[in-house]
DNA sequence: CTCAGTCTGTACGCTGTCGCACACTCTTTA
DNA sequence: TAAAGAGTGTGCGACAGCGTACAGACTGAG
């Protein structure tokens, strides 16, 4: 283990009991995720889980079309293929790393066997695959009801939340992807908000120069996401305890 | 337990192994589940966990604004609250019964109980909950990507699966507020089906005449949430062998 | 400095869906 | 058998987002 983690930790991780840590700890392996790596396909065989702390991912599903759409972001708030502990023996949908950054890897079959032990570690990431869940049942109800607007106010803030610096390194081409609409549509949305003074970016650069006014701006998605992980993280740290 | 359960039973208790299943019998009560009646609400706290055997329900997303969008369809094959034994304390959706049946009902203390034994339970609850994710990120890409035509398809599919005759009690209103469009979109899209004699309905009354036809109207969607589940109960009937 | 590639801005017609209004038919109730 | 309610059909203007095309601005490699 390097310094790295403690300064900065996944939380899932850092969330487990000492014991359980220093069990999987030797079986950890620090690694790099690149921006724009797929880390895994549809329906593709998990060797490894992915505890990112400073990656962010995202959770796809894609279509037939060639076209996709974002069903989750996941900081180092979470875990990548969480199908490697739910008993699937494929994933459930596509990651895509959309921050370059690093996360702890450790073998499914160590992770599974430790799982198994049914004691803190399953016990976090239970918790964390529940507010999954409820993240992308909103963001489903998101893509359904919202305009492009509203929908990436959302996405900024989700992904802000997750890099330290509220830096965002990513293309309007990118964002278009995720939110599965025309990077038109993002160009419009984008100017409305740059000409507002809500955020200010430049090729692939982006910035949060008015978070209050950007929530304000975005739907209620944000924040019910948000109360899901702020929930979740808050449960994390009164079990840390012990 | 009644016969009822013999002839129609809940796909994951038929997975469990025998001694497990005895357990929790005594505990398990037989109930009825109202069409149009809401299990439970977003963020409430559950009591008990459903097993349906004939009903099947809708998790849903609400909006602020009153509109609402389907996120999963659940049968026979699932279990409604899975809240209870993920660690959350509250639902992670809201849930409504779309048609009228059946369900046995375990108290969540109970249920979490028999859970954190680790066995045969577990596995069975985790794998569908895998598979409930996938089924949710499908839904997620059918609404970012497909046209309400699709979408009608996949919907009456995903229902008449969870059904023993295949005959789809539900009016258009409600379809439409499932898949979050006006109900006058719904009249058209299925105007078209009925007029392509793929469907017949008249006044709350839906039946799929050409099923093979409406698969080939919908979208790659239901193939994809339909393999899913034929995987997953692959699966418990190896398992229940045991 | 030049050139190729990347990123962003703008314009225009098209289509799917919305929001609303209203009429018709069938069923249930009194 | 009349009235009320539920379910469905239809028409029309509005508009968000699509598809396409093209142009300008910035960046990095040679």
């Amino acid at each position: 283990m390097t310094n790295v983690h403690i300064s900065d930790p996944n939380k899932l991780l850092a969330a487990l009991p000492k014991a359980e840590f220093q069990r999987i700890e030797p079986h950890l392996e620090f690694v790099e995720l690149k921006r724009g790596q797929i880390l895994y396909e549809f329906e593709e065989h998990l060797i490894y889980a992915m505890f990112p702390t400073t990656a962010v991912a995202s959770l796809t599903c894609n279509m037939e079309d060639g076209t996709s759409a974002e069903v989750a972001v996941v900081g180092n708030e979470g875990v990548l293929g969480v199908s490697t502990f739910m008993g699937a023996d494929s994933a459930l949908t596509q990651c895509l790393i959309q921050h370059t950054g690093h996360a702890y890897r450790l073998k499914a079959s160590v992770l599974k066997a430790e799982f198994d032990h049914c004691g803190g570690l399953q016990h976090v990431l239970l918790q964390y695959t529940a507010s999954l869940i409820a993240q992308m049942a909103q963001t489903t109800g998101c893509y359904r009801r919202h305009t492009v607007l509203q929908q990436l106010c959302r996405w900024l803030l989700l992904n802000a939340d997750r890099l330290p610096d509220e830096q965002i390194h990513m293309t309007q081409e990118v964002m278009a992807t995720m939110l599965g609409v025309r990077r038109e549509s993002v160009t419009e949305a984008a100017g409305k908000l740059q000409e507002a003074g809500l955020i200010t970016y430049c090729r692939g650069h982006i910035e949060i120069l008015n978070r209050p006014l950007l929530e304000a701006e975005a739907c209620e998605c944000y924040d019910i996401v948000r109360r899901q992980y702020d929930a979740l993280l808050e449960t994390l740290s009164v079990k840390a305890v012990d």
